[in-house]
DNA sequence: CCTAATTGACTTTTT
DNA sequence: GTCAATTAGG
């Protein structure tokens, strides 16, 4: 091995002594393609940061560096991390970024080239569907056999991810649905002419920027000489294309990931990216990350157990010396409500045991809707948590129509937003106005927001809602001036939402008096956010920027109480819990149909689902329940619910079987001693 | 022709 | 319990 600091002659300024041999390899190793294979809980963050440090260290210009990673929470965290290993100036020019970020930042330079300007928006995965929706009414597709909106986006999304075009769909030979290269290309047409792009655009329009202006590519391949991946496992094919076109045959490439996490597959990613990467990148180095510093032998051993199960995979053999610790605890409750009841005693008790914080403990769930019970038992038992995702605040209709006028202003071209918001309070604009707004774009070509005023569509309005029409237009107009003013953009985005009516029409739309200020107070939230934004960006803030990083957030960046972050019980899926760690961690809902879910068993489904489950073992250090009923309210209706297939996978010497009566009795009677005696102290400071 | 109230259907995971 | 499509009034 030719190390960087051997073939320099100086060693480097970075401390390395805590890593294990294996974890100092994956730092150093610079000569060629790297693939870290990191098991969950060997510190594979702690390797990407160091690495980066490192290589610095060296003398690599920091501006050198790129890191892309999935999720913002990731790309932050490195960030902090890197800054506390190297000078914050220094950090600060490392690239950072998530993949989509990285996208969004190289369009906005240069998408001029693909017939786009520069001041983009960025639509997210429900305004695509809005238009899907359109375009499936346009063809009569609507209410047709096997015809779902939803089916439709999820395919558009597919044949994108697969850089595949529209002439290029072949509706014989594969299984795309009815019609499909007429919507895809309908689709395709329609975002261009709004000067939208989609979550998936933001990716394969930079390859398209790539292969069609070679001298692109060059520059960033100038600039970015060292490339990082993380969670390489959960690459699609348009993220590896652009991996490998950016890394060339010169770049230091170093990706890190582990096979058995890959829980993204429904959305693309490609297993076979990191299964392959030798084949991809020839003489490329492969490491294993094996000692795990997380969690029990236990927990770790069950983990391993149920995973070896399938079949392909890189085999890892994770151990750990954190000592045996507790057995896991299977809890079978009655029903939902049980369930959760039990999960919050659970929680006060342990916590009364062990000592500790709520924020130690963390409740997982296959899908989102299981959280309902779990938040309402929360609230009985006067526990503070925070839940991640789910149907939060990000996609809720008021949220929705609120950006959809911002993006008015932002974007003169925005069609989709224009309809969605032009009822919206009512105006008298109903299902035969818009039809004629529609008929004289089709004519004309022109953007509905100038085709608005025209005469030609006013006067087959009512007179009143004709004014109205006229008003909603001239407010647009008149804030797309004043926000192109520089300063004060979350007092003009009140004022907007204000004059043109909106906030005085959700009490309208409301009449629940409740719901109404509930919906109030949502806006008034987003407004902070944009405040907040602001802050963070000073005098280059603008609306556009801000519509982007909203755009942007992802699962872990919606998250609802977020003031309990660091002070209460975790909520959250699955997957929103990749990548981090809790000292206790139950999973509820672990149930035939829900874990596995039903509708992932066929082609492949089956084997993620099990990845899924180790990643929520993984999560936990010290203790792990499982919680399954016998009795669940699907869909209103009560059905006998059947154990999962993973609890029959773990180990019977690694668990205990028990039910909510009895699962305190079944600790160790160490521990009840502890605790009655804790409970003592807690009487007896009473008089 | 538009709006409000009632019915009916659907809920895997997310950048 | 939530949303969109359907239908009765205004």
């Amino acid at each position: 091995m030719r190390n960087l600091d051997k073939a320099r002659g100086n060693p480097p300024d970075i401390d390395l002594s805590d890593l294990n041999p294996a974890q100092r390899e994956a730092v150093c190793s610079v000569d060629g393609p790297l693939l870290v294979l990191a098991g969950a809980g060997t510190g594979k963050t702690r390797v990407i940061t160091c690495r980066v440090a490192w290589l610095i260290a060296q003398g690599v210009e920091p501006a050198n560096i790129l890191a892309l990673t999935f999720t913002n929470k990731a790309a932050r965290e490195m960030k902090e991390r890197i800054a506390g290993m190297v000078a914050p100036q220094v950090a600060e020019q490392v690239l950072a970024c998530t993949f989509h970020s990285f996208g969004a930042r190289l369009l906005r330079r240069h998408i001029s080239r693909l017939g786009y300007t520069e001041s983009f928006d960025i639509a997210d995965e429900y305004y695509c569907q809005d238009l899907i929706k359109m375009i499936l009414g346009e063809l009569s597709l609507r209410g047709k056999e096997g015809v779902s909106p939803e089916r439709y986006k999820h395919e558009v999304s597919r044949a994108k991810n697969r850089l595949l075009n529209p002439a290029d769909i072949d509706e014989k030979t594969t299984s795309w649905p009815l019609a499909f290269a007429e919507v895809y290309s309908r689709y395709l047409e329609r975002m261009k002419a709004m000067n939208m792009v989609d979550f998936d655009d933001l990716l394969v329009l930079v390859v398209h920027l790539w292969r069609d202006f070679p001298s692109l590519l060059e520059a960033c391949r100038k600039q970015y000489k060292y490339l990082l991946v993380d969670e390489y496992q959960d690459t699609n094919h348009t993220q590896f294309v652009m991996t490998s076109m950016l890394a060339g045959s010169r770049a230091n490439l170093c990706v890190v990931g582990d096979d058995d996490q890959s829980i993204y597959g429904w959305r693309g990613a490609a297993v076979g990216n990191i299964l392959d990467f030798q084949n991809h990148f020839p003489g490329a180095r492969a490491i294993r990350l094996e000692q795990n510093y997380r969690s029990t032998t236990t927990i770790l051993e069950a983990a391993n157990h149920v995973i070896a199960n399938n079949g392909k995979r890189h085999v890892k053999a994770l151990w750990s010396q954190q000592g045996e610790g507790d057995k896991i605890t299977v809890v079978r409750a009655e029903n939902e409500s049980k369930e959760a009841e039990f999960i919050a005693d659970l929680i006060r008790e342990r916590l009364a045991v062990r000592g500790g914080s709520l924020r130690d403990f963390a409740v997982l769930y296959r899908s989102n809707h299981l959280s309902r019970p779990l938040e309402q038992a929360m609230k009985q038992a006067d526990l503070r948590y925070y839940l991640i995702g789910g149907r939060s605040f990000y996609q809720r209709k008021d949220i929705l129509d609120a950006l959809s006028f911002l993006q008015l202003v932002w974007n003169r071209f925005d069609d989709q937003s224009l309809l969605r918001v032009l009822n919206v309070p009512p105006r008298g604009i109903g299902g035969k106005a818009v039809e004629r707004l529609l008929e004289l774009r089709k004519l004309s070509g022109r953007p509905l927001q100038e085709l608005l005023v025209e005469d030609e569509f006013v006067n087959t309005l009512s007179s009143a809602a004709g004014a109205a029409v006229r008003e909603l237009a001239d407010c647009i107009e008149r804030y797309r001036r004043r926000f192109g003013q520089p300063g004060g953009m979350a007092e003009k985005i009140r004022a907007y939402l204000a004059d043109i009516g909106y906030l005085d029409g959700l009490m309208r739309l409301y009449r629940d008096r409740k719901e109404a200020a509930n919906r109030r107070e949502n806006v008034l939230e987003l407004i902070n956010s944009a405040a907040d934004y602001e802050e963070r960006s000073g005098s280059a803030s603008d609306l556009g920027g801000f519509l982007e990083t909203f755009a942007l957030r992802d699962q872990n960046d919606r998250v609802e109480n977020a003031s309990a972050t660091d002070s209460g019980v975790g909520l959250m899926t699955v997957h929103a819990a990749k990548g981090l760690e809790f000292p206790v961690v139950i999973v509820a809902g672990m149930e035939a149909d829900l874990f596995p879910h039903h509708n992932s068993l066929k082609e492949g489904g089956m084997e993620e689902e099990r990845r899924l489950f180790y990643v929520a073992a993984t999560r936990a250090r010290e203790e792990l329940y499982l919680t399954h009923t016998v009795k669940r309210r699907v869909q209103g209706t009560p059905r006998i619910q059947r154990p999962s297939l993973f609890l029959r996978e773990i180990p019977v010497r690694h668990s205990i079987e028990t039910d909510p009566e009895n699962a305190f009795q079944a600790a160790s009677s160490e521990e009840a001693a502890d605790y009655m005696r804790k409970l003592k102290e807690m009487f007896s400071v009473e008089p």
